[in-house]
RNA sequence: GGGCGGUUAGCUCAGUGGUAGAGCACCGGCUUUACACGCCGGCUGUCGGGGGUUCGAUACCCUCACCGCCCACCA
């Protein structure tokens, strides 16, 4: 606030609106580069920024603008208080999701089998049925769709005023990211805590891809408990005798053929004598043991369970640890496939018997084959009773339609169970705001069951870096994969050729051929503050900016987002990836739920903004502390408009007369100055710790009591009906208060009051120094609690006069000529000429009264209603 | 089953060991030279239930209920 730029004469509008601040001030900010990351500046003079990359196949929605406001607020607070703040925006178009959206907004698939043909171009509608392209023109139509998406997102973010430096944007799917991403890929395998292996995996049988434990979810479906009988080989081999036989009871039986064992738990005396002794599967006639494991329940189901590969986790866990042999049936796609019985694996006593029942089940879908195997179960008399309906939760992959299936298949991982004691104390070292996120991670990284799944047998992604040498048969070498170099990075294995190959031995016996998977995108977007911040490529802009200061995401990712981030810091650098995490809660409709398509509440956000105002809709967000789910209300953005008119309006009253000024000698200024050093410090500490809400809440109160009593009481003296030194007095108070409040309110509602700075002040305010207790008493030669005493008694007796006129029905202009007020409010004594002229009251006293007395000046005679 | 958060005015939500708050809604009033996208005033509560600590609890402790979310090996 140098003084040159004060001695400006303010430009006042006639009728100030804010209609159009949103374009015209975001244009000066991009031709002004007013948010340009100042990156001269070493790490402790930089806030640096994690922005969750939006996925950009979707669109933004309500719940995007609010949590994006609160970055935002935060950073604008940061850049005045004089940090250079490091806040680019990222696009999420890496995965399935895009995938998906490509393929049906041009009508295609994915057939990584085909050539790539450079001169193809889509179809202008979408092709029925799907053409099939290759992987490469697969890639580019994702990018050819981003990038169109991207611009609309970019254009909202701007609308809503963002204060991101957009020079510095990055994509997921981007060159920068692929090799950030294969890098640290090729690193952590040369450490080992990268890994391949074929093993039961999580599958989704719609995209026929592995899924991580992260990407699960529950949901209930209905289902029933079928109880069924499982002979002993030495009881009567059909009948079911009282002790020939043991039931199970289970909810898959279309299972039973890739049964492999029976478990109880060891304690358990009803099954103690069977352990070790073996049944006979019903249809199939298969011979299997009865182990004993402490896994299983005696309280559930008839206490002794059926072992399939794979029905569940807790059967694969029972499979690797009783040591059980593999009898697979359902395949990537989720059918039963044919076996031979009777050959190596399928052995039965009765082979004809089990294939002539099994050759109903073959490729039908698990769904299908259950209804099937339970009539063959009921006509052999194996299943006792009628299956007994009930609901459970069944795991699916989030973004799936399935339940999910175990398939065996060859899958990369990243350690993560080894590692568990430095990700619990990377949590505890980390800021959380709310800090009982913590208790989420912490859940979370107590849970890990195994080791995370990296790899998805999908296309648009970014590949694994390296290929296999094919031996003479034609048969893949897993064991000696060919690597290339760190600098040829990002590679695609399926268009590049390893050193020491020619293109024409890809495929070919004794040749190579490249991994055909793609990473989970979670793999590549785990590692965005390395990416965003230049680890590979920009080392010097990578040491200002990292470990960076802040995570802002919502709650719903903590499992995936923040949990991976920390775990891809602590290997690649041994240190947090930022300090702090600002957790949002999710936007819900005024019913408690989600905002959803499905429900047809979702509003464009680009509509809200132009209905409310992007500062409306900001004061809405603002409004929603962190980690707190806020209810969608149009009626809070009504609020912030108005919160933004008022702004305009006072800014106004105080700039059209700003001469004269001079020594603010007053009791009410100092006493309102007095108040707003206050308001300065609270704001600030708000601020500081992530409460951007109390900041918000205790400068909007302060305001508007600042416009209802201060301005009201001094308006007299400020037009100068006390002489000019009193008026001097007003109107420098009302400079400083203007200054200061403009600043305070800046980071949230940045349109008006860069607006109204444009009036009075050069320089944009989102660059101007975040306002201090001190700047605001130094005004008034220090603080000065007895005048801020003054101001309060005098705004409670304009309290007690409005409410007495009020009940009486007089209008506010009406004179008083004698008013006696209760001696509560008596120290507004120093200031009674500025408060008479306000009351219009003529004279004045205090006693022991109750109430205020009031007597008002006979209206004039000639009054009349007409 | 484990964990976390919530329960305050009709609605959306602040809040503090010492007389219950704001905005919206509602009702009434005011052409007042910054603002009718305004101003002034009013109405509304067993602060989820029950126990405990305390001189005093909406706040602290215990417990229960309900709502929401996260996690879990759910046969």
């Amino acid at each position: 606030m140098s003084d040159s730029s004060e001695s400006q004469r303010p430009r006042l509008p006639d009728k100030p609106a804010l209609e159009g601040l949103e374009t015209k001030w975001n244009d000066r900010w991009s031709a002004q580069g007013t948010y340009r990351f100042d990156r001269a500046r070493t790490r402790d003079g930089v806030y640096a920024i994690d922005t969750p990359p939006p996925t950009v196949s979707g669109s933004l929605h309500i719940g995007h603008v609010f949590s994006f406001t609160h970055t935002d607020v935060v950073a604008r607070f940061q850049r005045m208080r004089g940090k250079a703040v490091f806040y680019p925006m990222g696009w999420d178009d890496n995965g399935l999701p895009t995938e998906r959206r490509v393929q049906n907004y041009y009508g295609v698939r994915c057939d990584p089998s085909l050539p790539y043909d450079a001169s193809f171009q889509p179809p202008d509608k979408p092709a029925k049925p799907p053409l099939s392209v290759s992987r490469p023109n697969f890639i580019e139509l994702c990018n050819r769709l981003t990038h169109e998406d991207e611009k609309v997102f970019e254009a909202l973010w701007r609308y809503l005023g963002l204060s991101v430096d957009w020079s510095m944007t990055y994509a997921t799917i981007g060159k920068r990211a692929q090799r950030a991403s294969q890098t640290s890929f090729l690193r952590l395998l040369k450490r080992g805590i990268a890994y391949q292996l074929e093993a039961p995996t999580l599958w989704d049988i719609d995209f026929r891809t592995a899924v991580a434990q992260a990407e699960l979810e529950d949901r209930e479906l209905p289902g029933a408990y079928h109880r069924i009988a499982f002979a002993r080989p030495d009881g009567p081999s059909t009948a079911l005798g009282a002790s020939g036989h043991v039931e199970i009871e289970t909810t898959r039986p279309e299972l039973i053929p890739a049964c492999v064992a029976l478990v109880a738990h060891p304690d358990d005396e009803r099954y103690k004598p069977l352990f070790g002794t073996s049944v006979i599967t019903p249809l199939f006639g298969v011979e299997v043991p009865v182990k004993a494991h402490s896994l299983a329940d005696p309280a559930k189901g008839s206490g002794i369970a059926m072992i399939c590969t794979f029905g569940d986790i807790t059967d694969v866990t029972w499979w690797r640890e009783l040591s059980l042999p593999v009898r697979a049936i359902v395949q990537p796609n989720g059918t039963l496939r044919p076996v031979t019985w009777g050959t190596p694996g399928w052995e039965s006593r009765d082979a004809a018997r089990a294939q002539a029942h099994y050759d109903q089940l073959a490729n039908l879908s698990t769904a299908r084959a259950q209804p099937r195997i339970v009539e063959m179960l009921k006509e052999s008399g194996s299943l006792i009773g009628e299956p007994r309906p009930i609901t459970h939760p069944v795991k699916f992959y989030e973004k799936g339609d399935r339940p999910l299936e175990i398939v065996t298949s060859r899958q990369w991982f990243l350690k993560t169970t080894d590692f568990r004691e430095e990700l619990l104390a990377r949590g505890s070292e980390l800021k959380w705001h709310p800090d009982y996120m913590r208790y989420r991670y912490e859940n979370w990284v107590n849970g890990l069951a195994g080791d995370w799944c990296i790899s998805r047998q999908r296309f648009f992604g970014v590949p694994f870096p390296l290929w296999y040498p094919l031996r003479a048969d034609g048969s893949i070498d897993y064991d000696r994969p060919l690597f290339p170099d760190e600098a040829q990075l990002p590679i695609d294995p399926s268009t590049d050729t390893p050193a020491g190959y020619s293109p024409a031995q890809r495929g070919a016996p004794n040749g190579f051929i490249g991994d055909p998977d793609v990473m989970d995108t979670w793999a590549t977007s785990s590692l965005t503050p390395q990416i965003a911040g230049g680890w590979l490529d920009d080392p010097d802009l990578f040491a200002r900016v990292f470990p960076m200061d802040l995570r802002p995401q919502a709650h719903d990712i903590i499992r995936t987002w923040l949990f991976d981030t920390v775990l891809r810091a602590e290997l690649a650098h041994q240190s947090l990836p930022w300090s702090h995490t600002a957790i949002s809660g999710f936007v819900v409709d005024p019913d408690r739920k989600k905002m959803s398509k499905s429900k047809g509440n979702v509003v464009t956000p680009m509509a809200l903004l132009e209905e409310h105002g992007s500062d409306g809709v900001r004061y809405w967000a603002a409004r929603g502390g962190p980690g707190t789910d806020t209810t969608f209300d149009p009626g809070q953005m009504k609020v912030g408009r108005r919160l933004a008119m008022k702004l305009l309006n006072a800014s106004r009253f105080a700039l059209m007369a700003d001469e004269p000024r001079g020594a603010i000698t007053e009791p009410l200024d100092r006493g309102m100055l007095s108040s707003l050093a206050t308001l300065v410090d609270e704001a600030t500490s708000g601020l500081e710790e992530y409460d951007y809400t109390r900041a918000l809440e205790r400068t909007e109160r302060f305001f508007w009591s600042f416009c209802d009593d201060y301005l009201e009481l001094v308006k007299a003296r400020r037009y100068g009906d006390f002489g000019m030194a009193g008026a001097a007095s007003a109107n420098s108070a009302m400079l400083v208060a203007l200054s200061t409040l403009l600043r305070l309110f800046a980071p949230f509602l940045p349109f008006v009051t860069e607006e109204v700075w444009s009036w009075w002040q050069s320089g944009s305010v989102h660059q101007a120094a975040w306002p201090t207790a001190s700047e605001v008493v130094q005004a008034i030669g220090g603080a000065d609690p007895d005048a801020a005493a003054i101001l309060a008694a005098t705004s409670n007796a304009l309290a007690e006069v409005r409410r007495v006129k009020s009940t009486l029905k007089k209008p506010t202009k009406s004179v008083i000529t004698k008013a006696v007020l209760s001696k509560q409010v008596q120290g507004l004594e120093p200031a009674a000429r500025d408060f008479q002229a306000a009351t219009h009251i003529r004279e004045l006293r205090f006693d022991a009264v109750e109430e205020p007395q009031l007597e008002f000046e006979e209206p004039a005679p000639q009054e009349s209603r007409g």
